[in-house]
DNA sequence: TCGTAAACGAGACGGTACGTCGCGTCTTTAT
DNA sequence: ATAAAGACGCGACGTACCGTCTCGTTTACGA
């Protein structure tokens, strides 16, 4: 078996040691990029100014990560990961990371959908969700990134929680939950990246009421 | 009333004479922004670029828009100006611009809907559309343009098809229609804008269905 | 006969036109290279630094110049052709660039070294023409050009002085004045150029006179 | 007296100890630097290719050398330590390090001076000679090493030739040495550097001619 | 019908950011 | 304990486009 002396990433660049990494620098860079795409806007948020910012040379952030787009990707995974951490500590005990399951399909829904517009008006989150969204509808690969390492599993989480109203028998049994679930998640997302609509606490009570119950008459 | 020479737009520079413009060049422009954007994508697509091939100095085209994403929206504009009025000619005597009425909603809005899919795949419709998406996310100015201009007319064919059905009975009286569209266009935006699954004549059906008669058991 | 539309350097790139140039631009870049070179030395002194302290863009050196060292040797070259033209002005209805004929080709050679090693001593002068010695001693094209467009003709005044010392009969007509020459500017040229000892009009005068007389005993 | 634990140069390091410096690695430094400069020339030669080069660490070099120009300093005088190793083995029982005395000192000059030709036509030699004399025209300290540790001690072998020339009666007593050799060392100097004109046998033939006869009629 | 003023093509200009290279220092890893 | 390996902050490289600004050259209008 040969020994491989110096790993190659795909780009034909030698892949740098990890294990040696700074974490300081990391920790850093990730700030700053956070602050710039809410302070000035992500087009206006340079390697460069993330770099001066972060006190970090360029090459750092080139060494690590292929493009701006990406550090931030990782910026805000971190950032979730973090809020997420700190979420589950205040209800010990409990399954982090799910939907509440009260017995009460549209009232879990609702809440969950409320706290969903408050954190998208949070421009410490808006900021850099709707800089990686726009990015990812551009350029695909990046855009499938942010599909499955943020969108995806927080869409499950829905999806588990329709299964377990099917199951109670609030949901019929033929519906497929990986569609359901966007009819009051989509409207939502929408409204908020393309300026369809104003997005409210109100609004998304109705969306789940909709969607629920449906439009033509019983 | 003291003549005005030489009028000045909002900006402080001299409006150009839009009499003297040169339709030439415009169409040029637009052809090339159109072709660029779909042979090597939005961010690639530069003035200078459009410039170059549309056989036209920078200046033209900075007389005139704004900005790229200007030039790609009235290029885009104009793009679905042309396919709607051939379309229409297919259809003589018909309302151009409104979803038809067989008295069957549900069958109506997945027509609708199956032809939406079709053009979201056409590269040519495709790349410039999810270039404007795309910028009008993190732009909020061009977002909202985009949204008066090209989005808002075509939902509010929706709005008149659903207030149709509220007539014909087929759908409840108390819904709003503005909000109830959302339940099967927005999750097709969704998936076609952020990937986050694949678009099918299929897929769309079942949203109708889902959204029409709800997900709770009757 | 063919047109041709844009003519290409022998780089591939389409050549400027050079009818649009900046004289300021131009200028200004001359005039910071040379002063930076004489504040902070050839090897700090950077193409940014030239374009930011004449308040140029950096592709504003690069259209026209293919590296620092082109631009010095320009630069260097026009302040010569100034130099000349101010030193010509002062003797009028001489004739210019010739080394002066009294009759006496000791006395003049004296002379003209002597002005020589006050102008090698003059800062202005030095750091530059060291500068353009340097590089073009490990870049034989730029080597090879300084001496085409500089030593050369400064060289051939030389040569034209001693022809006329031949014809006059105060050097043997044997001799190769192209080679000649060397004996008194090359010693000079070493010791400025390698530190290999001082120089003084005193060693210039000694030069000419070993040179002229020969070594051995006669 | 205080015990001085680790003592320091002038630049306030911790000097290295150069008892346990590795002579492996110093030879694998040299050769480096040296096959460098001949295969892409002192510009491109970088500290970083000559560590890889050498396969040796880039710190391994800045703990004996301040830069590039002192290694290949060092590398180019153990260089030359090494040939004239070799070319006095070659003449046994001779001094080493001087030039011959036949009694003709025409002779043993063009003989020297041939010598001198062939080695700058050498690129072995060629390359880091020139490389050194380009850095030390615009370095001054390094251009002054250059001059003690390989000009000088060359240069002296001539003066010593030109005293027992003196002594013999063959050039006249009251010429300085040390300036006179400048007379043909010079001129193959400035050739060979600044390309002003070709080297050969013959032409230092005529240097030495020359410059022991002089340029005058006698 | 002809001048003339505007729009036009072309592209040079002062800039900003790009992504890369090499510097000289500092840290980690594996003898 | 030493030295290879190489990550780091830094600064310059040479390039690509930005948006502005002249340049002549059409072009179309109104005198």
């Amino acid at each position: 078996m040969a020994a491989q002396k110096s790993p190659r990433s795909a780009s034909g660049r030698p892949a740098p040691d990890a294990a040696r990494r700074s974490e300081r620098s990391r920790r850093a860079i990730y700030d700053a990029a956070l602050a710039l795409v809410v302070e000035v806007g992500y087009p206006k948020t340079t390697v460069e100014g993330i770099a001066a910012r972060a006190g970090v040379g360029k090459q750092t952030i080139y060494r690590w990560w292929p493009s701006k787009a990406e550090v931030l990707m990782e910026a805000f995974l971190d950032l979730s990961l973090q809020a997420a951490e700190e979420a589950a500590e205040g209800e010990a005990g409990q399954a982090p990371y799910a939907i509440p399951d009260t017995g009460d399909v549209a009232a879990d829904l609702k809440a969950v959908l409320r706290a969903t517009v408050d954190e998208l008006r949070d421009p410490r989150y808006e900021a850099p969700a709707r800089a990686l969204a726009a990015e990812g509808v551009v350029n695909e690969p990046l855009g499938r990134e942010f599909m499955a390492r943020l969108l995806g599993p927080s869409l499950q989480l829905y999806v588990d929680r329709l299964r377990a109203a099917q199951e109670a028998g609030q949901i019929r049994a033929d519906i497929d939950p990986r569609i359901a679930l966007e009819l009051f998640v989509s409207p939502l997302a929408q409204r908020w990246l393309q300026y369809t609509g104003p997005i409210s606490h109100e609004y998304t009570d109705t969306l789940v009421d909709y969607a629920l119950n449906g439009l033509a008459p019983r």
